[in-house]
DNA sequence: ATTACTAGTAGACGAGTAA
DNA sequence: TTTACTCGTCTACTAGTAA
């Protein structure tokens, strides 16, 4: 876990843009906006540095400072938070894409039975051995990324035969009327432009589609 | 300010749903939850208590725990900074209300000159020397608290003739195309259900509506 | 002006305890 | 079990300094 301090620290640099690219910090602006000295601001870069939540560039006369990836996950999980908080009330998200051919690894996946027993529990139907993939638009990726303040449901890894299988988090939708869920593997929170869709059915079936069509998921929460 | 560890206690009290209503917390799951010791979680608490942050009625077996207006202002302001780091872009609001009438108060500080320069500067008009007062309807309620996470146009306060004049903020809007402006006097960001608006003209005689009329407010930022 | 040391101190922490 | 005290420790802060 990130200590509060840090975090506020890490907003603060989002704030002035540090997820964007590069912004400019000095240990004095930074310690003014956090109401800390210069000196404690400037230990918070380094910690932050550490964590890797931020990478920098030190120059005699201030820093250049970035977000990194995990950062922004760390801010996103936050925000999250206090979306659950004053939850903006019902909304319904629909995202297009077009279908893709994975690797085989959902159809893997799916067929291991600790996997399909939660999901049967958990969602409401036995996941079609089998994902369906869909690569989306990149106008569905600011859909995608508000997702994530949503509530999945966590599905738990577990052992099996010397090997792990790691967690995983589902959110429930539907594409045509029929039930689905997304499912991303680990613990990242970070969005990606491929969905992976279990069903209860063969969706390429169910629906007549395949590679290059276009579809449409909606998620209603 | 408060401390980002007091804030971290207390959006994790507000996600338990201490802003409904009163929440059972113990020391120790709240320090389970904020990876402490049940001790500091209850020097937490006793600090948020303090500094009127949340109010407690404190038992033998645990206590009952309920944000405070000025907490939930405080976790919002905290929500503001997210939104903005992640905004979801442009986004329309629209508010509904039916006219009222005021105590006469907006015309005489519409009149004061220091708020009039500033208006006419950072709004780009010259207020007419009146306030239209709009109560929400409880449907638009959830908007406006919506507009809290919007950049407001802060106007500052004075002095004059023994007296001080308060801060106050201002969200661009429009009625019927009519451009005008949210003024919410005083640094609170508790939401009100009724709307102060100014606007360049006399709006009652510019839209013909009197006491008791449906209108609509457009906030496009 | 910066960053990032070191030093000394103040305060926050968790353990133990009483109610 | 709780809350909330005291106490000793140790962390984390600010001040000062060098680069």
């Amino acid at each position: 876990m990130i200590l509060p301090e840090d975090l506020q620290c890490l907003k603060e640099i989002a704030l002035k843009g540090g997820l964007k690219g590069p912004v400019w910090v000095s240990s004095q602006s930074l310690g003014g906006a956090l109401g800390t000295s210069p000196q404690t601001a400037s230990r918070r870069l380094q910690s932050l540095e550490r964590q890797q939540y931020l990478s920098r560039s030190v120059n005699p006369d201030g820093q250049y400072v970035t977000v990194t990836r995990s950062g922004e996950e760390r801010l996103r999980h936050e925000y999250a938070d206090y979306c659950r908080v004053f939850g903006s009330g019902r909304e319904e998200f629909v995202l297009q894409g077009t279908v893709i051919s994975g690797l085989g690894e959902g159809r893997y996946y799916m067929s291991l039975e600790p996997y399909v027993q939660q999901f049967s529990q958990k969602i409401g139907f036995a996941p079609y051995p089998g994902t369906l993939n869909i690569r989306l638009e990149p106008s569905s990726m600011q859909v995608r990324k508000r997702l994530d303040q949503l509530e999945w449901i966590r599905i738990h890894g577990f052992s099996a035969e010397g090997r792990t299988f790691g967690d995983a988090r589902c959110l429930p939708c539907s594409i045509a009327g029929i039930p689905c869920g997304i499912v991303i593997p680990g613990r990242t929170h970070y969005p990606d432009d491929v969905l992976e869709l279990i069903a209860p059915v063969a969706l390429r079936e169910a629906l007549r589609i395949n590679d290059m069509d276009e579809v449409k998921v909606e998620v209603a929460p």
